[in-house]
RNA sequence: GGUCCUGUGGUGAAGUCUGGAGUUCACGCCGGCCUGUCAAGCCGGAGGUCGCGGGUUCAAAUCCCGUCGGGACCGCCA
């Protein structure tokens, strides 16, 4: 890397032992002054490359986060005052001198470590001055590091870059989009992509084979630890392929991100069914860092007399194994009872929990409406101990595990860094979940554009819930970094998904015409896939948030406390717009 | 739209439950001393509309109401 510019030499963190006896330049950031009197200061310079020490004997003038040209002759440190802390800290540049380039006022936070306490809004505000920290300049490197391992990645496997464009259409229906208002066509606008879906799948019409490029998508949602307005995705397609094809190709960028970062190939990622995922671990994005799977106990219920149990369709628990889980397995009644609060909010209509007391007896609000029989068949079932806490849900099959899916969550999910790294593939995501309450309708699972599984076409209408899509998410640890699905490239079936959705032909050719049209010249059998950037550097970065490897991100209610955007624009823009705002309503 | 946490010199915290003079601690800042430190040390000093507004009270950082900012989550994110 040449970093010797007109101004600097060297940079600061590659001086070593190696380089004893030169005469070096060095420019940047006064990080720390120690002084010791007129004669004797040490000045730790700082750049993005580490820290160098300066001895500064003429007593020259440098304070914290001056920026400063320092000439001096690295030496050796004398004896006993190596500091081992440091990478540098075999050496210092003795002999200096040094020339302010420019002065600074005390900076709102140290650029340090202890930055990290303070708070959020005070570092976006100043956020010039928190990059300047050693954690955000890695963030940022490393993310960087793996935007170009996945460029090459993508292109040794034959993708191709293509730009699209940021102001198009409104589409219906997907998340809602910021709007860009027209000058030339007063009352109308454009709308900012949600993804680039719909131009990858025309470039794919467009013979381009194998497309990919690094986007920006925005969604005008409101904000998360996970998520921002605008967020990075790769974003890939590819023609005449199968789910594994597009598997494989996604699998290739995602390992190659991951050595980049953390300099460890990943082994292969699994692959789980989304019904597995979610009959194990309650969840569509299971994360299979930890056990605590759900046990299901349906058929030991089977003839019970307990109504609760007896209408329910489907029956699981969770063994909160007491030497895993000591603190969770002797939760007391408060605990509980928030337990059950959560498991209410997440749906279920309550909470059955028993604790396991000696001999099997099961202390609960509920044993008494259980056989002996159902006891003993219950602790079998769940292979439960002394000491453990029992966690029972009875209700639709949908509804009883993502609830206990969210109390597994709850009692045993480790921070979201913390390893091992768990890549997995979810397939088989059904077409469609759930039906539309006002319209009746089934609403898609991904989007309207999914491949149908070819062995459930002939149920699609008869029995659309039960019908699996060509399409999968990616997973690592319990956070979905993308999806992705194999497209419809048929016109004829693309109507038959339309009006089980309620979308008449008429109205297709209205909302979607300028991407229907195209497929009746030929569309290539295509599918790809799109993964979340931001989510994937975060978790290799070792960060529970995505703002952490984001240069300049915006606060949770949208705003950016450095820019103060958004903001009030002249009346002369409206006009010139066509536009008129409406004061705001009152509380 | 909702639930919870939070706001005190430049920064981080304690004080708030149980009202009694802007009190305390650490860092930073300014000045002095200091020739081997490394988040230097010692001495001294400055610096606050306790987010904002209203109410209760003899008295409010503290209690009540409202409001604004920040964070986590639910809804939302095809």
């Amino acid at each position: 890397m040449a970093t010797s510019t007109t101004l600097r030499t060297h940079v600061c963190g590659e001086l070593n032992a190696s380089n004893v006896g030169a005469r070096v330049t060095l420019a940047g950031w006064v990080s720390r002054r120690r002084e010791h009197g007129d004669k004797l200061a040490f000045i730790d310079l700082r750049d993005f490359s580490g820290v160098m020490q300066c001895v500064i004997d003429d007593g020259a003038e440098a304070r914290s986060e001056w920026v400063v040209q320092i000439t001096g002759t690295v030496t050796a440190r004398p004896t006993g005052t190596v500091n081992t802390n440091l990478p540098t800290g075999e050496v210092e540049l003795t002999n200096c001198s040094l020339t302010v380039l420019n002065a600074a006022e005390p900076p709102p936070f140290p650029i340090d470590q202890r930055a990290d306490d303070v708070d959020e809004n005070i570092r976006l505000k100043f956020r010039y001055l928190d990059v300047r920290r050693e954690r955000m300049q890695r963030n940022l490197r490393l993310r960087a590091s793996v935007n170009s391992a996945i460029r090459t990645a993508m292109e040794t496997q034959g993708f191709v870059e293509v730009e699209t464009p940021l102001l198009m259409p409104s589409t219906p229906e997907g998340a809602r989009e910021f709007l860009v208002p027209s000058r030339k066509e007063p009352g109308s606008f454009y709308a900012l992509p949600q993804s680039p879906q719909l131009w990858k799948q025309l470039l794919m019409v467009a013979g381009m084979d194998r497309y990919y490029q690094i986007a920006r998508c925005l969604r005008d949602e409101d904000l998360r630890a996970d998520r921002q307005y605008e967020f990075t995705q790769l974003d890939a397609e590819m023609s005449f392929v199968d789910k594994d094809d597009v598997l494989h190709a996604i699998s290739q960028a995602v390992m190659a991100a991951a050595h980049a970062a953390t300099g460890v190939t990943p082994p292969p990622i699994e692959r789980i069914t989304w019904h597995d995922a979610m009959n194990r671990f309650g969840s569509d994005k299971p994360d299979m860092r930890f056990g605590l799977e759900l046990v299901e106990l349906t058929a030991v219920f089977a003839s019970t007399a307990f109504k609760a149990f007896a209408t329910a369709a489907s029956i699981k628990g969770l063994r909160v194994d007491a030497a895993t889980y000591p603190e969770a397995a002797a939760m007391g009644r408060n605990k509980l009872d928030q337990l059950t609060d959560r498991a209410k909010q997440s749906g279920a209509k309550g909470l059955v929990w028993m604790k396991v007391g000696a001999a099997g007896v099961l202390d609960s609000p509920v044993a008494k409406f259980l056989s002996d029989d159902e006891k003993s068949a219950l602790i079998t079932a769940l292979g439960a101990t002394t000491g453990d806490l029992l966690l029972l849900v009875a209700d639709g099959w949908s509804t009883t595990c993502t609830v206990l899916g969210t109390l597994r969550n709850d009692i045993a999910r480790p921070p979201v860094h913390e390893g091992p790294y768990r890549y997995v593939w979810v397939v088989d995501f059904p077409l469609f979940v759930g039906v539309n309450p006002t319209t009746n309708k089934p609403q898609p699972g991904h989007h309207p554009f999914c491949h149908p599984h070819p062995d459930d076409l002939a149920k699609l209408e008869t029995d659309p819930l039960n019908v699996r899509a060509l399409a999968y998410d990616l997973v690592l640890n319990g956070w979905e970094l993308g999806s992705g699905s194999i497209r419809i490239h048929e016109p004829e079936l693309q109507r038959r998904v339309f009006h089980l959705l309620g979308i008449d032909d008429e109205t297709a050719d209205r909302k979607f015409g300028f991407f229907l049209q195209p497929f009746k010249y030929g569309a290539p059998p295509h599918g790809g896939f799109a993964f979340g950037i931001d989510r994937l550097v975060a978790i290799l970065a070792g960060e529970e948030n995505i703002r952490e490897v984001i240069a300049f991100p915006k606060t949770q209610s949208g705003m950016d406390p450095m820019t103060n955007a958004p903001g009030p624009v002249e009346p002369a823009q409206l006009l010139e717009l066509g536009l008129r705002t409406l004061p705001k309503p009152a509380n």
